[in-house]
DNA sequence: AGGAAGGTTTGATGTACGTCAAACCATAAG
DNA sequence: CTTATGGTTTGACGTACATCAAACCTTCCT
């Protein structure tokens, strides 16, 4: 029914990859869509707002493998969220001090 | 005797200044060595490791520009600290975060 | 005063990457 | 089966930036 792309165990997240992965404005933008650790549509409705489909697409990309969200495809439907749970176990307290300063400028 | 080199106010921290500040592989080595939160020497026994000096020096400016370190001159012997106590005000747990992620990589 | 030493600044170079467009793939709908 | 739709992939393009070299600026030392 529903498959989930590949994404890396929790314990090969590397942090210099979720920093360099944070550390752009468009994907900083996403990640505040996402801090209600729900499931979010990626059309036009959803996160797709002001990025053009492909750009969105290649930063949806680089978070999964920088192992911040996670993505779900039901049928032709993709729908991300954070990692949260996987963040908090490996980097405590980061995700909550990120999302606290991104909430502050976005 | 001691000056202080310029640098943002702690109202003016911006959080995507600091992020991309951090995103870099050279600085997140300087982070990791101002840690302990010390005045650092900046010669070829200090920060000046593995990176060219004119290269540090930019580093150097980036991360002070984004509110991250503190650079005092004494004569011509630059030393660069953590602005912890500031950070910390603006961002709660986001540094200690950071160089807890930091020190598992480097 | 005249070097020499510690860093900065400027400029040039290469490369990484964010963006868009077009082709492509899979699923859903008729 | 055919077509349309949601999103990915590939490729091209532009720009931002990390790096190095060389010139420069202060301060220290004699």
């Amino acid at each position: 029914m529903a498959r989930y792309l590949e994404e890396p165990d929790v314990a090969d997240i590397r942090f210099d990859d979720v920093l360099n992965a944070v550390a752009d404005d468009a994907r900083m933008r996403v990640l505040v869509t996402l801090a209600d650790g729900e499931f979010h549509p990626c059309g036009p409705e959803g996160l797709l707002a002001a990025l053009h489909k492909s750009t969105l697409s290649h930063h949806k990309k680089v978070l999964r493998e920088a192992g911040l969200t996670r993505t779900k495809l039901e049928g032709r439907n993709y729908f991300v969220c954070l990692r949260r749970e996987d963040l908090d176990a490996r980097f405590p307290g980061f995700l909550d001090a990120v999302l606290a300063g991104l909430a502050e400028v976005y």
